[in-house]
DNA sequence: AACGTCACG
DNA sequence: ACGTACGTGACGTTG
């Protein structure tokens, strides 16, 4: 049910002016008194944090809303004290602040405010809304039901509190019910209000006699009656004299439930306050507390500094009227293209540059011969945000970004590598606590309602990008980040850009023709699915498989996840032997993610002018450094088992080139050996011996000879499982062993690598003093989870704090390999491209008759792109397609 | 949008 | 007694 607040303005004021007169009279410097004010916005807030109401409405008497009763009867309110100035003056000042604060008031010229707000109570309980109505006055009980409360405020040892009628407190004090008040007045009057009653009768006299007879009406009607008898004689003289009196009583101190009111509801939700009058208001009252309950200081501070955000933009109409000399800070406007023959399908449409002082120039439609002779220009650092697009811009434009200088985005991730924040928006946020969005000028609307442009949002943008510059690097440095940033961060967008604007060339027919196989086994396996199932159903529907299987079929191991039954291979593979059905469903999962994702998911990729799929990679969406892939990953192409393998066939350099493939041999393990400095798995490493085999030798305590496939095997999964920061039960369902057994493969793997095992100890103490774990480049993750009060989030983050440093050494490795790469390449002015990197693998496009020069440069390049304990082994190859490349 | 599933290193 | 290996992205279903 919705609520209601409704106020009597006057009555609050009231209270709220004696009530904190008592203790102190606040006033401003140049003698206003703003105590009542105080009052009134605590008494206020109080009831709004506990009432917690949809709608409000404050109502005031006006000045001839009394003449209605007064005209019933003259002496309603007649000696009246006329109110203090010091709190007139008050009356309007509250109805400005409530004004700023969207909170709607009223006062109406025949209805006093407890007319209004009875009529509001009343009339918005039809429309399923309780009231709860705030005032100092008790007269207000007569309107208590089960849909509307009256709250008073009290003053208590300086302290406001409220005492809450509704209808039992109500009898709990009066002995009679809400509307019974109603009565009670007539006959006992009202000394402040003036309301005459009967003279002579009192409360205990009144509640007596309308126990017995409910109204006045029923009372006078008995004594008509003679129905009388427990009415003493002198009683009942006083009641027939003054008859009169008590109908009038009545009537005056009735609440006029009836009042047209000139709003709805709806008018009454409560809405935003307009914050700056607000903020202009409490200061100029200096009511301190409230601007800091609100927080409002600090969104003066913010306002302050949106002030300083003031940018002027100049428009210029050609590049050439700036001066530039060693840096360029800017942002490029684009807007979406149609254009299907463009890699990023966006359109340069303008560029703000950083001149000083907050100065901006903005070129709308720069030409493009203006922009190369700019964007090529070496001298000219760059500054901006996700330069690696603007790279591809630039690079489908013919101009080849020269010089970059600094990315901010990038800043912000080597900063924290988990930071979600990726628009400029939400960077801004981040660092300089500001939202543009506020900053930007209101759109304006011409006579042909088109939104007209505005040079000031671009200028914003760059001013922006300047400020965040400028706090960032501050950050990189003091955090020792700044050297893995400008020496490898900042030369790889460049690579990056590189990589989506060669994109790798796919023949699509292969692969559509591909698809068309993996089409009819998925129509011959659906049919036989069915069959099996006796029914049809959406095999895709992971609930309704699990039915099938485990309702239907009562195949045995359900397992329960979120949704239902869990269907997952691990699951499927252990009732392959008790139905048929399994296999089929195995192989229709394979083929239907080979060609939704690989054979569909790829073709709608492949440009149409190039012929080739262009992905993005990312540099800062990782938590551990390395890089990411999308629309489509290229990052995730099949590779394990042979049937999926087939997609890479399709993956083929252009006539007269060829694929140099290159893969670090182990890498992480070797960086663990380094890392942990431990001694046995240096020496395997530095022997080139199968790391694989030495480590089943130890751990299974055999002759090196000795070792079969299957210990072999297992002890890769021990490798690998080390790395993640082992579990036995992790480490049990890879294999498919007992818990138990598991757990003796891991304490066997770390007693004979005593320096693994204190590795892994030291890396978490660490991270748990520091907060965050670093890579040998210096990388920082910070790593929260193990200040969690939840085991399971803590031993997260403690696999976390063992991975990370590995994980993202590799990637740091790799990173400065690509960039050595591009520049050896370049300066050998070979014809080779860099296409693609799969975290551990590097892919160039190499014309046929350099390829060994280009092999010679990756392998040196990526082998000597860090010198550790352990040698780095790098295993090239080149090939007609990717599937061979191997 | 969340979830389950599965492709990769 | 609990629920678990690290890091990703894409697809289909479901609500």
């Amino acid at each position: 049910m919705e609520k209601i607040l409704l106020i009597d303005g006057n009555s609050i004021m009231n209270r709220a002016f004696y009530g904190i007169m008592s203790n102190k009279m606040l006033m401003t410097e140049n003698g206003k008194y703003t105590n009542a004010l105080y009052g009134f916005l605590s008494i206020l807030f109080k009831n709004l944090e506990e009432v917690n109401p949809d709608y409000l409405l404050v109502a005031f008497d006006s000045k001839t809303s009394a003449n209605v009763r007064k005209q019933k009867y003259e002496g309603y309110k007649k000696n009246r004290h006329k109110m203090p100035d010091e709190l007139a003056q008050q009356m309007p000042e509250i109805k400005e602040i409530l004004k700023a604060m969207n909170i709607k008031y009223l006062e109406m010229e025949d209805y006093e405010g407890d007319d209004i707000l009875g009529s509001c109570a009343k009339q918005f309980s039809n429309e399923n809304v309780k009231s709860y109505i705030l005032s100092g006055d008790r007269d207000l009980f007569q309107l208590v039901d089960e849909n509307i409360i009256v709250r008073i405020p009290r003053t208590k040892m300086g302290k406001t509190e409220t005492e809450i009628y509704d209808v039992q407190k109500v009898k709990e004090e009066y002995d009679l019910f809400p509307k019974d008040l109603i009565e009670l007045k007539a006959l006992m009057g009202d000394s402040s209000d003036e309301i005459p009653g009967v003279p002579g009768i009192g409360p205990k006299t009144a509640t007596d006699l309308l126990k017995k007879y409910t109204t006045i009406e029923g009372l006078y009607n008995a004594i008509e009656k003679n129905n009388d008898e427990f009415i003493k004689q002198k009683l009942k003289e006083k009641l027939i004299e003054n008859k009169d009196l008590a109908f009038i009583s009545k009537e005056i101190g009735k609440i006029n439930v009836q009042a047209n009111l000139p709003f709805n509801l709806e008018d009454l939700r409560i809405k935003e306050w307009n914050k700056r009058e607000v903020i202009d208001l409490f200061k100029y009252y200096k009511f301190n507390r409230f601007l800091e309950r609100f927080d409002l200081k600090n969104e003066e501070k913010i306002e302050e500094k949106y002030n300083e955000f003031k940018v002027d933009t100049i428009i210029k109409d050609s590049i050439k009227e700036i001066n530039l000399t060693d840096k360029m800070i800017y942002f490029l406007e684009t807007e979406n293209s149609e254009d299907d023959e463009l890699i990023i399908k966006k359109k340069i449409i303008g560029i703000g540059i950083y001149g000083e002082n907050n100065k901006v120039y903005y070129i709308k439609n720069p030409k493009i011969e203006e922009l190369k002779s700019l964007f090529e220009n070496d001298k000219i650092e760059k500054i901006g945000y996700n330069l690696s697009e603007d790279y591809v811009l630039l690079r489908q434009n013919g101009i080849k970004m020269k010089s970059i200088k600094y990315d901010i985005e990038v800043a912000g991730y080597d900063i924290d590598p988990t930071n979600v924040k990726h628009k400029l928006s939400e960077i801004a946020m981040q660092f300089l606590n500001i939202d543009i969005q506020k900053l930007m000028p209101e759109k304006q609307i011409n006579l042909f309602e088109e939104q007209v442009e505005d040079k000031n949002e671009i200028g914003i943008y760059v001013l922006t990008i300047k400020n965040i510059y400028e706090k960032t690097k501050i950050k990189l440095e003091e955090e020792g980040s700044i050297k893995l940033f400008n020496e490898i961060e900042i030369p790889l967008i460049a690579v990056l850009g590189e990589m989506q604007f060669n994109g790798m060339l796919v023949d699509e027919n292969e692969l559509v023709n591909f698809g068309k196989e993996l089409k009819e086994g998925i129509e011959q396996l659906t049919k036989e699915i069915y069959k099996l199932a006796g029914e049809e159903f959406n095999i895709n529907s992971t609930q309704q498989l699990g039915t099938i299987l485990f309702e239907k079929l009562k195949l045995p191991g359900a397992k329960k996840n979120k949704k239902g039954y869990s269907t997952d291979v691990a699951i499927l593979e252990k009732l392959v032997l008790a139905h048929p059905i399994i296999e089929k469903i195995l192989e229709y999962r394979t083929l239907t993610k080979l060609n939704s994702t690989y054979v569909e998911g790829l073709v709608q990729y492949i440009n149409k002018k190039t012929k080739r799929i262009h992905s993005y990679f990312h540099q800062t969406i990782t938590a551990t450094g390395r890089i990411s892939s999308t629309e489509p990953n290229l990052q995730n192409i099949p590779s394990r088992e042979e049937l999926g393998r087939n997609i890479k066939k399709a993956f083929k350099p252009e006539k007269g080139y060829v694929y140099i493939d290159a893969d670090y041999s182990q890498i992480e393990l070797r960086l663990l050996a380094h890392i942990a400095k431990d001694e046995n798995m240096i020496n395997a490493f530095k022997n080139d011996e199968d790391i694989h085999k030495e480590v089943a030798s130890r751990v299974f305590g055999i002759p090196l000879n000795e070792v079969t496939k299957e210990q072999r095997s297992r002890a890769k999964a021990v490798n690998f499982g080390i790395v993640y920061g082992i579990t036995d039960f992790g480490l049990a369902t890879q294999i498919g062993i007992g818990k138990k057994e598991a757990k003796i493969y891991i304490d066997s793997y770390l007693e004979k690598y005593s320096g693994i095992k204190k590795y892994m100890e030291e890396v978490t103490e660490k991270a748990k003093e520091t907060g965050y774990v670093e890579t040998s480049f210096g990388r920082r993750r910070y790593i929260p989870e193990l200040k969690s009060s939840n085991y399971m989030i803590r031993e997260f983050g403690k696999r976390a704090a063992m991975n990370t440093p590995i994980q993202g050494t590799a990637a740091d490795i790799m990173k400065i390999a690509m960039n050595t790469v591009y520049k050896r390449l370049e300066e050998a002015k070979l014809d080779a491209k860099v296409i693609l990197q799969v975290h551990d693998e590097l892919i160039l496009e190499v014309k046929e008759e350099q390829k060994e020069k280009a092999k010679a440069i990756l392998k040196e390049s990526m082998e000597n792109a860090a010198k550790l304990d352990v040698p780095l082994k790098v295993e090239v190859t080149d090939a007609k397609c990717w599937y061979d490349a191997k």
